[in-house]
DNA sequence: AGTAGGATAATCT
DNA sequence: GATTATCCTACTG
């Protein structure tokens, strides 16, 4: 699929950002690039992420088989946090977008981190090159400090302790390919970056894991 | 550079 | 009981 956009020039309001989430998740994905997400005391930039749908409509999504206790923050409002925990170890952000009912999310692939680094080093010691911090999607929660706990945060409040804010700079290209890791649905290229970013992930494709013994 | 295997537990069937 | 929207280490070249 061809890159589309240009840069979007000038920082939206808080108001924007909270239409943007309220409306269809794909373009709510595009315009969650280059905001600045900030917990913990760390500001991450996002760089990457990758959209979900609702019920029934996406093989990938969480919330294809219908409501559960773990997904249930996904069928809430928009503009809240989505926190799940996976492989037994790590914790994955979304950004729950569309109206209350619809359960679409975009998931927070990765970020840079523009505040905080001393902070963010500290929570991944075994990172070297900056770039490394928030690259990936259990990376860049372990630089936030973001866990369960987090889970139906408001982001939209600027006093609140884990906060969304527009871009406060021109964000780049944005490009789009197939989603990483993802066992189903791996045709719908709802992966999108900025063009040109080190902190990317490289894409893998799912490779389904033969059990021990 | 790229690939392979292990870690480790909630969640869903 | 199988699967998983991942990451790290170790190995090969």
């Amino acid at each position: 699929m061809a890159a589309v956009g240009g840069p979007d020039r000038g920082a939206g309001l808080s108001a924007d950002l909270a239409a943007l989430l309220a409306g269809p998740v794909v373009p709510a994905a595009r315009g969650l690039l280059g905001c600045l997400l900030h917990a913990g005391g760390v500001t991450v930039r996002l760089t990457e992420v990758e959209a979900y749908a609702g019920v029934g409509a996406d093989p990938a999504s969480h919330a294809h088989r219908g409501q559960t206790p773990r997904n249930e923050v996904m069928f809430g409002p928009p503009g809240h946090l989505y926190v799940y925990f996976t492989y037994g170890m790590h914790w994955c952000a979304n950004v729950v977008c569309g109206p209350a009912g619809e359960a679409a999310a975009v998931l927070l692939r990765a970020g840079e981190v523009v505040a905080g680094e001393t902070l963010a080093r500290q929570r991944r010691p075994g990172a070297r090159a900056a770039r490394e911090l928030a690259r990936g999607p259990a990376r860049l929660t372990t630089v936030l400090g973001i866990d369960g706990g987090a889970n139906g945060a408001y982001l939209l409040d600027p006093a609140g302790p884990i906060h969304l804010r527009p871009p406060t700079t021109a964000t780049g290209r944005i490009r789009s390919g197939p989603r990483v890791g993802v066992a189903n649905g791996h045709d719908t290229q709802w992966r999108f970056w900025l063009d040109g970013e080190p902190t990317v992930t490289p894409y893998r494709r799912h490779v389904p894991r033969r059990r021990a013994g």
